[in-house]
DNA sequence: TGGGAAGTATCTGTTATCCAGATGGATGTG
DNA sequence: CACATCCATCTGGATAACAGATACTTCCCA
C-alpha cells in the first residue's frame, strides 16, 4: 500500500478538527474510513501521528512534523488544479510585462499583487529594460504588454491607450548653484550639467527633456538621484521616484520662472496588434488603464 | 473521480519516457494502466495532457505547464516519506545550533552543505548571538550545540569538545599612528581606542584580549572591520575575517614587538549533557570536530 | 459514582475500483 | 507489404474502499 492523497486529506481534516469522527463528518465520509485512512497513513509512513490514549486523538510531535508537509502537498494539488482551471479558461500560462523605469513601481505593485490573487497559474516575467526601449521589446515579441513614455511615433503594429501622467520634478543638492537662486531662469538650467536617463534609441520623445549643453546619462533614476546628491548635476525625475528615495531629505526643487508646471510626461500601455492576449493579459491591460498614477498632494516646490 | 497520485506518476512517466508503454514499463505496470490513469487525468481536469495524433503522445503545451506542477507534487510526497523515515530512525525534526561569530562562516557553510545532503528532513535554526553566550543559550535549552570560544570555566551541565585555533590578527588602518611604527609594542598599543566585540556577559576568557585602555565595544566583527577602516581604533579579529573582508586591502596589519603569534583562540564544541541529541545532532557534533579551522596559508605580517 | 454523549477501532457484506491481459486499429519501418 | 510497436478499449477477476453496525473507552455532568 502507498501514500494516497485520501490519506493526506484524512491526516489533515483529523489534525484540523481535533477528532476523527469530526474529520469525517468534514468530509462527507464515514467516520471508520478515516480512522482506518489514518491508520494506514501511519503503517506506511512507520510513524505514529496520534496519540490515541484520550478521548481524542492527540498529535504527536512526529504527527506534527508532518502535518506542514501533507498540507504543502494538498496545497500543491489545489495549485495544480488551478493551474488546469485556468489553462481550460484560456488563461495563458506566461505574460511578459515591460515596464519603464519611469513607471511608479509602488503603483506597479499594486496592481500585480492584484494580479497574483485573480491568476495565480500564470507566470509573470517582469522587465525593466534600462538600455532599451519597450516599445522594441513589445514589438519584437519579447514581451505581451508595455508600459512606457508616450512616443510620437509609435510602429503601426502596436497598439496602445492612454495611463495618465507622471509629474515631473527638477531636483539638485542643497549646495548646488541652482539651488542658491530664488528663481532659475532656463539658461540658468542650460549652464550646468544635467543627469538623464540614458536611452539607446533614437526615441525623440525623451529628448524633450534635454536642456543642458552638457548631459551625462544613467542607466537608472535611482542612481540618478545619488548623483545628484554628491552635485554631480541637476535632473528632472519622476516625482514618486524624488518623494520615495531615502536621499529624498537631502534634495531640494528649485523653483523654475519660465514655467509653473511639473514637466509631466505621459505614461501609455502598448501591446502587439496581431499578437492576442490571454485572460490574464486582457484583464491586466483593462486594469492598469483605470489605475490612476499617484500625484503630488500638495503642489510643493522644495522637498527638502 | 478526484486527482490521485498514481494518475500523477502515469502522467510523468509518460511524459518522460515519451511514451504509455515504455511509461508502463518503467513504473512495472500494465500499458492499459498508465493509458486509462492518463486518460481519466486529462477528463478530471478538463485538459488535454498529450497530443495522440501520431505515433507516440505529445505534450501539449497545457500538459507542458501542468507537467511541471505535477513534478513538483510527486518530489513532495517524495520528501514527505523521506521527513517520515527519518523521524522513524530517531533524526530530530529540529536541530538549534548556536555559533560564535569567530567561527569561520566558510567552515560553516561547508559544514553545513553536507549536513543539508545527509538530513534534509531537518529544520535548522542557526543562532548567531550577538550580545549573549552561546554557553548560555545551550544551557538554558535555547540551542542543542554550540560553536564558541574555549571558556575556563565551563558550567557543569555542559560537556564539550576542542575544534582548534583561530588564528587571530591584529589590524589598523594605513594612516593609524600603531602603522607608521616598525614594531609595535605593548605600551604602544594600550595607548590607542581599542575596538573589541560586545559581550553581554562577563565572560573573563574573552577579556583576555583587552589591552588597551580605552575600548569601544561593537556588535560585530564585520562592523569592527569598517571602524578600523575609518581610523577609530585598533582590533584584533580572526584572520579569516580579515582576509576575507571587501576592506581587507585596505587594512595593515603591524608586527608585535612583545609577541610572535597570532594570538589564537581556541574554539569548542558545546552541548547539554542532560539532553540527548538525535542522530542528526549526534552526527553534526562528530563532523564539526574533525574539520579544520583554516589557517593562514603563509606566515604574513602584513595583509595590505 | 454512575449514566450518557461522543469518540475510536474493528468487523462485515456490498459495491466500486483497479488491474492485467486480450483485441483491434493506427503508425512507422525495413 | 509484413512486422514491430504503439494506443484505446473491453473484460473478468482480484482488490480495495466504503457505509453501517458493534463493542469499547473517555470525558462530562448530574
Amino acid at each position: 500500500m502507498s501514500l494516497s492523497l485520501e490519506q493526506l486529506q484524512a491526516f489533515v481534516a483529523a489534525a484540523e478538527t481535533g477528532s476523527f469522527s469530526a474529520a469525517a463528518r468534514r468530509l462527507g465520509k464515514a467516520q471508520s474510513v478515516v480512522s482506518t485512512a489514518v491508520s494506514n497513513l501511519e503503517i506506511d509512513l512507520d510513524n505514529a501521528l496520534f496519540d490515541r490514549s484520550g478521548r481524542y486523538p492527540a498529535l504527536t510531535p512526529a504527527g506534527e512534523r508532518l502535518l506542514v508537509e501533507a498540507r504543502v502537498i494538498l496545497e500543491r494539488c489545489e495549485h495544480f488544479r488551478g493551474v488546469a482551471k485556468s489553462l481550460g479558461e484560456g488563461v495563458e500560462s506566461r505574460l511578459v510585462l515591460a515596464v519603464d523605469e519611469l513607471y511608479p513601481e509602488e503603483t506597479l505593485g499594486v496592481l500585480l499583487e492584484e494580479f497574483s490573487h485573480r491568476f495565480p497559474a500564470v507566470e509573470l516575467e517582469l522587465l525593466f529594460p534600462v538600455m532599451e526601449d519597450v516599445s522594441r521589446l513589445v514589438l519584437e515579441g519579447g514581451a505581451d504588454l508595455g508600459l512606457m513614455w508616450r512616443q510620437e511615433v509609435l510602429p503601426p503594429a502596436l497598439a496602445f491607450r492612454g495611463l495618465g501622467w507622471v509629474p515631473m520634478q527638477i531636483i539638485c543638492a542643497p549646495d548646488h548653484p541652482l539651488a542658491a537662486q530664488q528663481r532659475v531662469g532656463w539658461e540658468e538650467l542650460k549652464r550646468h550639467r544635467q543627469l538623464m536617463v540614458a536611452v539607446r534609441s533614437d526615441s525623440e520623445e525623451k529628448m524633450r527633456l534635454r536642456v543642458a549643453a552638457e548631459v551625462w546619462w544613467v542607466e537608472s533614476h535611482w542612481v540618478i538621484v545619488e548623483l545628484v546628491k554628491r552635485e554631480l548635476g541637476w535632473a528632472f525625475v519622476p516625482w514618486h521616484v524624488a518623494a520615495n528615495s531615502p536621499a529624498a531629505a537631502q534634495l531640494v526643487s528649485p523653483e523654475l520662472d519660465f514655467d509653473d508646471q511639473d514637466w509631466p510626461v505621459a505614461m501609455e500601455l502598448v501591446w502587439h496588434k496581431q499578437r492576442p492576449l490571454g485572460k490574464a493579459g486582457a484583464w491586466l491591460q483593462e486594469r492598469v488603464s483605470h489605475q490612476p498614477l499617484p500625484q503630488p498632494s500638495l503642489r510643493r516646490r522644495s522637498s527638502g
